[in-house]
DNA sequence: CGATCTGTTGATATCCTTCAATTTTGGTGG
DNA sequence: CCACCAAAATTGAAGGATATCAACAGATCG
């Protein structure tokens, strides 16, 4: 039986009660499925309901006039998207499959009561929006001011990273079934560039990246050439005295 | 008397109580200055208390190994930091003033009670990280596919706009006492670069820039070019419904 | 009223884009 | 299983936008 991501993912925060857990659990049931490569929501439309990416990728992004994309974040299994989304009139940019996925739906009034019933969820949930700002932070270094070799290393290492965060990848291997075009849509990069930049790494041996599968050979080299930290995805999680702090309300409440 | 641009600025959310807005006004009591260009938080330290910015300019950024900086969102009157920073171990970014800088310290307990106890002005604040993570996703947009002119213009676009929203401005022009180089770290260039593009905008006369005050002359031709639309602040605030939902709550509890 | 920071300008270098094939891969139907 | 097709990857050549380097002018501030 696999680990739910979700779970998985608000482990790193703090341990979680089972009755979390059956919660958050129960949160994945309303699954749906979608395949490859199409709009999960677009932008300008009204936020769809809050939902859990269970398994497959998908992408945020936006399009400009003259038709170029720029990818924004990924989600992969156990990301939350939406959340608040009933908090805003239309969405500023959509979101889509790159491969088949499923994201189970969760009714808001379901999230506005994890936040005022369960508040060590509540925290994690805050800690995962926290999570999400910080990859978009490194993003923005990465694109702002790294070379195309810099910013394709940085993209590899956080996505073996994320996934090993979700219980996905227990060494360097991950499942990565993206285009060179799609990888240059994330890094701000052409697919030539991107192309360039992937044959480099694999000429030294760095990388193995082929039929969706990507095996780093040489870790330390790419964290090197992305200066990758994996600081900013806080999977140390909260701090002891919070930690006690939620403790100390689950035996007052449960008590 | 000032309007306090915490106020100004949720209140673009859904119209607030006098409770509500005494209490947000008390949250900026607890004020202390810094002088421009120090930080207020360092990276790799224990965040320091979640507070609001309530006069001046400050910036999230990071410094990479061979010292280049890159300037990850700006910090106007109203915007609040570290909320939720007692979640995290370690700060992953530092924070900087850009000018004299008045930021109003906020206990943590205080926001734990806010999001427990006042679900409008909880709503807000997530409303609030909603708005910063679509200034983000924007500048990522910005850095990653718009070129060295459209970066700029889109910066100027967003200060104006930024600032008009916490009752800054009521026209095209603002205090915006950056350098030239702070505008390249923010936008992914060189001084070089961000010069050639004010004297650009300039030479056009579609805009004035100096002695730290900006002036729009132009504002379709520079909202034009940086491709600007300002819906990705969401100054249009909760949808109906979700207004009504929160007003009774109001009843509700205030019975 | 000097010292320093900021802005301005020109020349050159470089990285990435653009354009345009060509090859390879992966999937599909016969 | 193979032939075929479309999508993706790969490669080369040329052009362009921005970085880099360097010098000087102008502004700001004790």
């Amino acid at each position: 039986m696999k680990i739910n991501p979700l779970v998985a993912k608000l482990s790193h925060f703090a341990v979680l009660s089972a009755e979390e857990i059956a919660l958050l659990e129960s949160l994945c049931v309303n699954e749906e499925s979608f395949p490859a490569h199409v709009d999960i929501v677009t932008e300008g439309q009204v936020p769809r309901s809050p939902f859990v990416l269970t398994d497959g990728l998908a992408c945020r992004y936006r399009v400009l006039r003259d038709g170029r994309r720029q990818i924004l974040t990924f989600l992969v299994p156990g990301d939350t998207s939406n959340l608040h989304g009933f908090l805003i009139q239309a969405m500023d940019h959509s979101i889509a499959t790159l491969m088949p996925t499923r994201i189970a739906m969760v009714q808001w009034e379901i999230v506005m009561g994890i936040t005022t019933g369960y508040p060590r969820l509540g925290g994690a949930l805050w800690w995962s929006a926290l999570q999400e700002e910080a990859i978009m932070r490194e993003r923005i270094v990465s694109i702002g001011r790294r070379s195309a070799r810099g910013r394709i290393a940085y993209l590899l290492c956080e996505f073996v990273w994320r996934q090993r965060a979700v219980g996905l990848s227990n060494d360097d291997e991950i499942r990565l079934p993206l285009t060179q075009t799609e990888l240059g849509d994330a890094a701000g990069l052409t697919s030539v560039a991107v192309n360039r930049a992937l044959q480099d790494f694999r000429r030294n041996g760095w990388i193995k990246f082929s039929r969706g599968r990507l095996t780093l050979l040489a870790t330390e080299k790419l964290l090197d050439i992305a200066q990758f930290s994996q600081r900013y995805l806080h999977l140390d999680g909260a701090p002891t005295p919070i930690r006690r702090y939620f403790d100390q309300l689950d035996r007052a409440g449960g008590a």
